[in-house]
DNA sequence: CGCCTGCAAGGTGTATACACTTTGCAGGCG
DNA sequence: CGCCTGCAAAGTGTATACACCTTGCAGGCG
């Protein structure tokens, strides 16, 4: 299960954790079959762990499983997709709130250090590019002392990602240096309203960087429009 | 897995579910054991299905599973209860600013009508009354049209009912009704900040209830205290 | 009497087997 | 030619078997 302190970790634990990294890499893209078996057979081992590990990515909703058929990897609605980016404003704003004039020379150090790591990136639209950015968020949400927090802060990043495969282009920057640099900045002199508003632009940003229209979230859902046109059955 | 549109349970949903419910009613109080073959057992399932349940329940941290051993009903140190609680703070704020002069009067009318209920319960101690308490947590928080934010919120809500199993007594009375009047009352005027504040007043009230000292949360972990009078390994 | 050792019982980790469900396709029928 | 039917292939749901780990206790040793 849930790898507790240290111990060995057991085989659905090292498939939970490739098949995380493959889906957030996007390897693996919105929509992409998880069959049992072909999984199991590709890491040498039996269904049982893998079906552990589809369990797991099921309930951070990473993978989608319906009943008696083959688990897909998630592909969020546009609704979704909002929602998360909703979720994401409203939970890193409060990181900022809480963070700005608290943080230690020491966490200052870091942050900066890694900004300047992303800015050194040669390539700005690789995968590698696209880790760090999220490792920032996550690195910020750390160091709020609140772990709910930062596993909350955690599971919408990842979801992003999922969101940045359907919608935007593979692996745009979904952030902008700069605006990190802005945000360790406000936090570190100790403006809180500033970091807020620094955190919020740049979440606005990334938001419409993925290209989610507006009016996709109304027109999305097959089904219910047709439904408008069909007898009702039952 | 997590069942997905109305299609027949499976087994291990309905084992998620009866276990999900004993643990909130407090029948099964934090730290009880959960061996896999003694609830297959007395379910009439295999172990299968019975840890399928288990890891599900531990994603949502109301089990506690360390490898190899036996899993147990999850007992939040008093750190982690302040988190929950804080993070309450954090979201249930939100409900609150965000539904202030927003509620439909049928939403309105809904909500006065749980909050009567709630009054009319007989026994205000009972399991009922901290399910009903429940409930309109869980209801404000639906209203907000935002998924992501009503399954934390209702995860949370869970496992405050751990944390009163282990710090406050029995089912003394989570909320006070009256508490929930006054949120209900600021909302549908559309007073935003008195909504906010009743809502944080609310909540700090009921933690205050938990009776968890703030001594606790510097006490609790032994293992870091001893760890200063001895000599480092590894 | 107390501490250590080792063993048995209790429990989990994982593979495998089999029944049942879903899906895609081939072939017949209009 | 297109639609429907039915069957085979693919895949999941669940039980069971067995190896291994963990724990508590009994009995020996100091």
């Amino acid at each position: 299960m849930g790898r507790a302190r240290a111990g060995k970790p057991s085989r659905s634990d090292k498939i939970y954790a490739a098949l995380r990294q493959a889906i957030v890499e996007q390897a693996l893209r919105p929509g992409d079959r998880l069959p049992e078996d072909a999984i199991g057979d590709c890491f040498g081992v039996s269904r049982t762990s893998v079906r552990a590990a589809l369990a797991r990515l099921h309930a951070e909703r990473l993978v989608e499983a319906r009943r008696n058929r083959v688990a897909i990897v998630a592909s969020p609605d546009p609704t979704e997709a909002q929602e998360i980016f909703d979720m994401r404003r409203c939970l890193e704003q409060e990181v900022a709130r809480r963070l700005a004039g608290r943080l230690t020379a020491a966490q200052v150090e870091t942050l900066e250090q890694h900004v300047r790591l992303e800015e050194q990136t040669s390539m700005p639209d690789s995968q590698a590019a696209s880790q760090l950015a999220g490792d920032f968020h996550r690195l910020l949400a750390g160091m709020v002392n609140n772990r709910i927090l930062t596993r909350y802060v955690s599971e919408l990043l990842s979801r992003s990602s999922l969101i940045l495969a359907l919608y935007g282009q593979a692996h745009s920057t979904d952030c902008a240096v700069s605006e990190h640099r802005a945000i360790v900045a406000a936090l570190s002199r100790g403006d809180a309203a500033a970091a807020v508003q620094a955190m919020q632009h740049h979440l606005g940003t990334v938001e419409k960087r993925s290209s989610i229209k507006e009016d996709d979230a109304r027109n999305y859902d097959v089904g219910a429009i047709l439904k408008r046109y069909a007898v009702k059955e039952t």
